[in-house]
DNA sequence: AGTCATCTTCATGCATGCAAGACAGTCGAT
DNA sequence: ATCGACTGTCTTGCATGCATGAAGATGACT
């Protein structure tokens, strides 16, 4: 067990976890060397992750202009909404078939919290068992690839979703869809669950409108963005 | 214009296409001095490009253990015809709606192409077209991030598509769904497009895939596999 | 003979070195 | 003063070097 990891993995993977959560923002610039530093490495294996990152769409690299979280515009974002709405809604279909008992059980239980949290809570403990619920349905999928696949994009949008729950009656709403799409899993009703949930994350519910009007983009690139988690920042240009 | 590539990118869409077009078969080791030799230069920019290609799911590194074409068993290939029935399902519904006049001039165009080759022409000459078919599809959904996470998808089961066509009347069928496809496209029924396009793709009816995706498959590939363009195989230990 | 331990060989993972290209700042010209 | 070319500095892209760990071979022991 316990499969040696190279540095080049956990770079890639403390990496994307600093752009999800938000520490690493769009447009923000990732010197190789900087970062090299930070982890008490060469800049190879940085530059390793840094290509990993690049071919999974989280950040771009500029031949000879160095590497930078990516920075989604509003048009890209609705995009990649449209691509998540089919896939969370094909993982909701094929959970209503497939989920064990032990696994509808589970989902049960994270909905119920979910529900808890849903008047009792703030906005971020929520969301965080809000990404759970999510999970659990795509684990329900029995489909890794479909999961895999699924998580990476809900990773890349991440950055711009943080604040979609603050939105008055958002949480409220979302708890109800997902009650909803509960219902459906339940009772198996693939086609119903997969529209539901399809609905629930995309275009057709007003909640994405809701979203896009107050987006803020996290700084849509263009402007001098500090180097993470250095003082050398270097302006950068876009295009 | 004319971006300056870097090795790595050269070498990372090289090698994606020697396995895209079967040249580079699943299971088969890649050794990273036989590449560099390959291609004149050192083994940084093919480390480079193996991870890069590892980050999309063509290649899989085991640490110290050197990188393989990535093999699919029969359950993995299935779960991403899948995903690939509902990315390619909403590239329909989109392109439905979106569609300019010259995309559907450009679709019929092609789609009267496929159903020439699909009586006169061979198999491989028909598969090529119908790749173009589906291509302007893709084109039609005004969704670039749609549009590469499918063509990515397309790749990475290419391998296993190849003789799909060869089977016997399996062409004829193809062309005539196509047709329908278009039909619904050109009409601007979305629904329809979108229901039509999955059918197209995925596995006819659920029964078999539900089947498939709840057994477990043995192991794949783990038997020894020439280097690419080398003679240096080494055995290749799986697990 | 079969199994296990040790040794040898070699590919990988990472560090380092170096040349080319990009950005910034300076200087000169209009 | 604005614009452009030139120069200096710095970062990136790639080559190379070296230590670690894995695969295979050799040999001893049961």
């Amino acid at each position: 067990m316990a499969v040696p990891e190279t540095r080049s993995e956990q770079l890639a993977r403390a990496l994307e976890d600093d752009i999800c959560a938000g520490r690493a923002l769009p447009g923000m610039r990732l010197d190789e060397q900087v970062l090299a530093q930070r982890f008490g490495t060469s800049r190879t294996p940085v530059r390793e992750a840094l290509k990993m990152l690049a071919a999974q769409g989280f950040v771009e690299i500029r031949p000879r202009q160095g590497a930078v979280v990516v920075g989604l515009d509003v048009r890209q974002v609705l995009e990649l909404f449209e691509i998540m709405a089919v896939l969370e809604g094909l993982c909701a279909r094929l959970a209503a078939r497939r989920m064990t008992p032990a696994e509808r059980a589970d989902l049960m239980a994270v909905h119920a919290e979910c529900q808890r949290l849903a008047v009792a809570g703030d906005p971020d403990t929520y969301y965080a068992m809000n990404t759970r619920f999510h999970e659990v349905i795509y684990a329900g999928s029995h489909n890794r690839q479909l999961e895999e696949e699924t998580r990476r994009v809900r990773n890349r949008l991440s950055p711009y979703r943080r604040n979609q729950l603050h939105q008055l009656g958002r949480v409220a709403k979302s708890v109800q869809e997902h009650d909803d799409v509960v219902r459906a899993l339940l009772e198996g009703d693939a086609d119903r669950a997969e529209t539901l949930m399809r609905r629930h994350i995309g275009i057709q519910g007003d909640g994405l409108s809701d979203f896009v009007s107050n987006m803020s983009m996290p700084q849509a690139v263009s402007n001098p963005q500090p180097v993470l988690a250095g003082t050398l920042g270097r302006p950068t240009i876009v295009r």
